[in-house]
DNA sequence: GCCGTTTTCGGCCCGACTGTTTTCAGTCG
């Protein structure tokens, strides 16, 4: 992606001017990174549908950047940003990935050393040189070197799906301390991002200093970059930063707040908290000196005149503007989907029986399945044929009359996760089709079309009369494969015309769709479903993600069809 | 350099911790 890249120049851009000690330019650089480095669409696409202009449009963005970026996409370079190079020419990027270096360390490394990467910033922490410089000392020294050394040996974010179960354990430990009063997890994981890159756990305490003692000795912990009675930070074995916090009660629901993030919805709090003469931090909201609010999350919303907004919503995209007029959606509660709409047990490449499917689904609290297993043209899944299938529909209706038998409140819903063909046919003729529940569809092959051939497949599968419900839409996976080459606006609109219900896939590496197209389906009208995508029963868990992932894209639970009692559902999908 | 139900000019979030200092700059989130 073009994105990644801009982002990344302009980012370097922004500490050229802080090493140059320009003031307030750095950050407009450094916000409009971060805003292209996670927008949806790519700019050249953008680019090409409304010039600088429609580049103008996205947020942090003026007629200068929207300039430059086009001199990139004509030219693959920005002069203003090669001078910058060639007048301090590092590796800013790399080197200010080494924890405690930032522009101005940078700029003194390269003017009085020389050095311009990090492999010259290793042989002069080696040889003792860094210690010596104004503004270093030994500290610094040894620092850099862990930091090159960690730098090299950990990289990137974490999938949070993989990281959820640990991360958990880790707060319930702490929890069991007798001087923790209240713990929680906050930043992206209490956001729940899909990818995190690091832990902020804040607590209660009175007597703080035990607690400490006990984080940064755990076993797992293997550095300390800091530790007070407020606030400490390690790195955990898995490569994982953590900061444990302690704040007062009364200034618990400010921290809370301060801490969950994200860093622009704070912002945006604090600088409506200036508009009517407060000052908020995360200790609390003040008048003067005076505190009005802090304590919890809900008071500090409430004395900004603002509905509470749930933290999957704080991301700047809109949520508080529906604040101020009191209407924040009620979002999908959490456990309340009712029937997983897409498991692959063992008659493909899932690891457990039917029956077993059964007994895990009614354990965890759902009411309904559906069996979906993959069919014939994926035959590296072990896909189904119209033989084994109808075969399987079979067993499926004596499971159910079993269960009838005993009573028991559970139904197996018969489907199938229906290959797409390259040309947007389905893998199983229509009179087979007609006898499932629920027919997903789904691609597994020709990733690469392009946009326009993709986009035409995918619709042209959606119209069949019998799909129900397009599973993984996308086929991203996350941190592996790029999302198909699709035109989104055009799929919704799509599913809306042809009542098809679009996924959102829990599998913690997919969780498909992600945020911003569940935003805009629901916008649309689209109805969703959550499935956990189980190949074995030990993902239907999974499920609270996707959950997460809905409520991300602002989704009540009317919009969601399997968190529906199973007759209306059934009324909904198609035929 | 960006932005605007106060503004097309004059603002731009704010505090903790570290390491180097002896009162603070830099980094981080």
């Amino acid at each position: 992606m073009m994105n990644e890249e801009i982002a990344r120049i302009f980012n370097e851009i922004s500490e050229y001017l802080e090493m140059q000690g320009v003031a307030f330019k750095p950050q407009a650089y450094s916000r409009a990174a971060s805003v292209i480095d996670s927008l949806e669409e790519d700019i050249s696409s953008i680019y090409k549908k409304g010039g600088t202009k429609a580049l103008e449009d996205i947020p942090g963005v003026g007629a200068s950047m929207a300039e430059k970026m086009e001199e990139y996409l004509k030219t693959g370079k920005i002069k203003y940003y090669e001078s910058l190079k060639k007048k301090t020419p590092v590796d800013l990027s790399g080197l200010s990935q080494i924890e405690g270096l930032g522009p101005q360390k940078i700029k003194v490394l390269y003017k009085k050393l020389g050095i311009q990467n990090v492999d010259d910033l290793e042989k002069a922490a080696e040889t003792g040189k860094i210690s010596k410089l104004a503004g270093f000392g030994k500290k610094s020294e040894e620092n850099i070197l862990k930091g090159i050394v960690f730098t090299k040996k950990f990289r990137g974010r974490y999938i949070l799906g993989n990281e959820l179960q640990w991360i958990e354990s880790v707060a319930a430990d702490l929890k069991r301390l007798k001087e923790v009063k209240r713990l929680d997890v906050a930043g992206s994981t209490r956001r729940r991002k899909e990818t995190i890159g690091d832990l902020d756990i804040l607590a209660i305490s009175s007597n703080p200093k035990p607690v400490m003692d006990y984080f940064v000795s755990r076993p797992w912990v293997i550095r300390v970059y800091g530790k007070g009675e407020g606030k400490s930070s390690i790195k955990a074995e898995n490569g994982m930063d953590m900061d444990l916090r302690v704040l007062p009660e009364k200034s618990y629901g400010a921290g809370l707040l301060y801490f969950t993030g994200s860093k622009e919805h704070n912002i945006r709090l604090r600088e409506l908290a200036i508009k009517k003469g407060l000052k908020l931090n995360e200790y609390g909201l003040f008048r003067g000196s005076k505190m009005i609010a802090g304590k919890t999350e809900e008071e500090i919303y409430g004395a900004l005149g603002l509905e509470y907004v749930p933290p999957e919503m704080r991301e700047d995209t809109g949520e508080l503007a529906a604040a101020i007029n009191h209407r924040v959606p009620k979002l999908i509660d959490y456990g309340s989907v009712r029937g997983d709409l897409q498991i692959q047990t063992d008659w493909s490449d899932g690891e457990n029986s039917i029956e077993e499917y059964v007994e895990a689904a009614r354990k965890s609290g759902l009411k309904y399945i559906a069996v979906t297993d993959h069919t014939k043209s994926l035959k590296i899944a072990n896909g189904l044929d119209e033989k084994r299938l109808v075969k399987q529909m079979a067993s499926i209706d004596r499971l159910n009359d079993e269960l009838k038998k005993k009573k028991i409140d559970f139904r197996i819903l018969k489907g199938a996760e229906v290959d797409i063909l390259k040309d947007g046919s389905l893998d199983l003729p229509d009179k087979m089709l007609a006898k499932l529940d629920i027919v997903g569809i789904a691609i597994h092959s020709f990733f690469s079309l392009s946009e326009k051939e993709q986009t035409k497949r995918l619709i042209r599968a959606m119209e069949n009369k019998y799909s129900d419900i397009v599973f993984h839409p996308t086929g991203r996976v996350i941190g592996h494969r790029e999302p198909l080459h699709l035109d989104m606006a055009a799929v919704i609109k799509a599913a809306k015309a042809t009542g098809t219900v679009l996924e959102i896939d829990s599998y913690p590496n997919r969780l498909d769709l992600k945020d911003e197209y569940v935003k805009q389906a629901v916008a649309a009208g689209v109805k969703l479903s959550v499935d956990s995508d189980s190949h074995s029963v030990s993902h239907l868990r999974y499920l609270d993600l996707g959950v997460a992932q809905a409520r991300r894209g602002w989704t009540k639970k009317s919009d969601v069809v399997n968190a529906w009692p199973l007759e209306k559902a059934l009324g909904f999908l198609k035929k």
